[in-house]
DNA sequence: TAGGCCATCTGGTCCT
DNA sequence: AGGACCAGATGGCCTA
């Protein structure tokens, strides 16, 4: 199995190589236009450099022909405050001394300023551009909602041990678990993402109709696509950090299931009704509460559908700390599934958690 | 309006 | 001297 996982991430991890080399030639391109778009900065320093260079005619008059031949006049100490009443009793400055600065020079030193700018702003561009391919691979990837830079290193560093985890144990984690590994450290908006994510993921995860209320079961691959849609309106937002209405979910001691159990404060959506549209938010809070026993050690999340609406009126869900969001406020916010998915493509490792959980 | 996130500029340091 | 890297400062944008 692990000798298939390995098998799995290689080609995968070259599949990346190739992605981030034709995405750093975008990355390129792009830059070169920003750097075009930035060479009259460089043109406006030059000619102010000529122009200074040319005002400068009293002691640069042989300036003529770019090599400028600066003087190489040295300071008599009225730089940087070293008057001679600031120097009594101080040994005198050793090494190279400051040569004076001409316009010339100031000039020069513009043009070089312009220069690291712009090989600075590339610099960045590059790391960006690194961090949108580990935006990719780590386990809850969105073109419109992405991960702030600090919670993808988050991510990345918890997805890395947790799957070197598994690695090590050569068996599947609790779900629970795993979860929790992976949100270890993350702000709450980007827990619920990676919890909604994982639910979204979950294509048996809904509907099994039980006597005492709706009740959602998660089955036991939280791994496997399905096709609703769910929104969050910026990562960073608080709003899905707790409220009345919730899903509580909790692990099992048997088997890797854990249910999902919607408490009261919202009406279950009939996700089974040929009527229901999807345009409507999976659980997207997934908050630890507490350790119910030690027996069971089930773990309490609440997960939160934060302004879950539907076309139908009885399936409106209000969910969310105030209220005062939720309803649906955001609903022009919510990206379409294809855009908020784990990338089965692109991470091997999900495949084979997905069989580790299927087996 | 405050806070979070981001891009950019800038000066400093280290290395070649 | 120049490039890479880094961290601080600053201002813009967005959301609650």
């Amino acid at each position: 199995m692990l000798s298939r996982l390995f098998s799995e991430v290689l080609p995968d991890v070259q599949r990346l190589d190739w992605a981030e080399d034709s995405e750093s030639e975008h990355c390129k391109v792009k830059e070169e236009h920003s750097l075009h778009l930035r060479e009259d900065e460089l043109d406006e320093a030059r000619e102010g450099s000529s122009r200074a260079e040319s005002e400068m005619a009293g002691d640069d008059e042989d300036d003529d022909d770019g090599e400028e031949e600066e003087e190489e006049v040295e300071e008599e100490g009225d730089e940087e405050g070293c008057g001679a009443d600031e120097n009594e009793g101080k040994p005198k400055k050793r090494g190279p001394k400051k040569r004076k600065m001409t316009a010339a020079r100031v000039e020069r030193s513009k043009v070089r300023r312009l220069k690291a700018n712009a090989r600075e702003r590339t610099r960045m561009h590059d790391l960006n551009s690194a961090l949108d391919n580990l935006r990719k691979v780590v386990p809850c990837y969105s073109k419109t909602q992405k991960l702030s830079k600090i919670e993808t290193l988050r991510l990345a560093k918890n997805y890395i041990l947790a799957l070197g985890e598994i690695l090590r144990n050569g068996k599947r984690p609790d779900v629970v678990t795993y979860v929790q590994m992976l949100c270890k450290g993350l702000s709450q908006p980007t827990t619920n993402l990676v919890a909604g994510c994982l639910q979204l993921n979950t294509r048996n995860f809904l509907t099994e109709p039980c006597a005492d209320g709706p009740r959602f079961h998660m089955p036991s691959s939280p791994f496997s696509v399905h096709p609703y849609s769910y929104r969050c309106s910026r990562l960073s937002s608080p709003h899905y950090q707790s409220g009345s209405g919730a899903l509580n979910l909790r692990a099992h001691s048997y088997g890797s299931g854990y249910e999902a159990v919607y408490l009261p404060g919202g009406t279950s959506p009939d996700y089974s009704s040929p009527d229901y549209e999807g345009q409507h938010s999976p659980p997207v809070c997934l908050k630890q509460q507490q350790e119910s026993s030690e027996t069971d050690r089930n773990y309490h999340y609440s997960m939160h559908y934060s302004g879950l609406t539907t076309s139908r009126p009885g399936h409106s869900l209000h969910f969310g700390p105030s209220g005062a969001r939720s309803g649906g406020a955001h609903s022009e916010n919510i990206p379409p599934f294809h855009e908020v998915h784990l990338h089965h493509d692109r991470a091997p490792p999900y495949e084979e958690l997905n069989s580790f959980f299927h087996n």
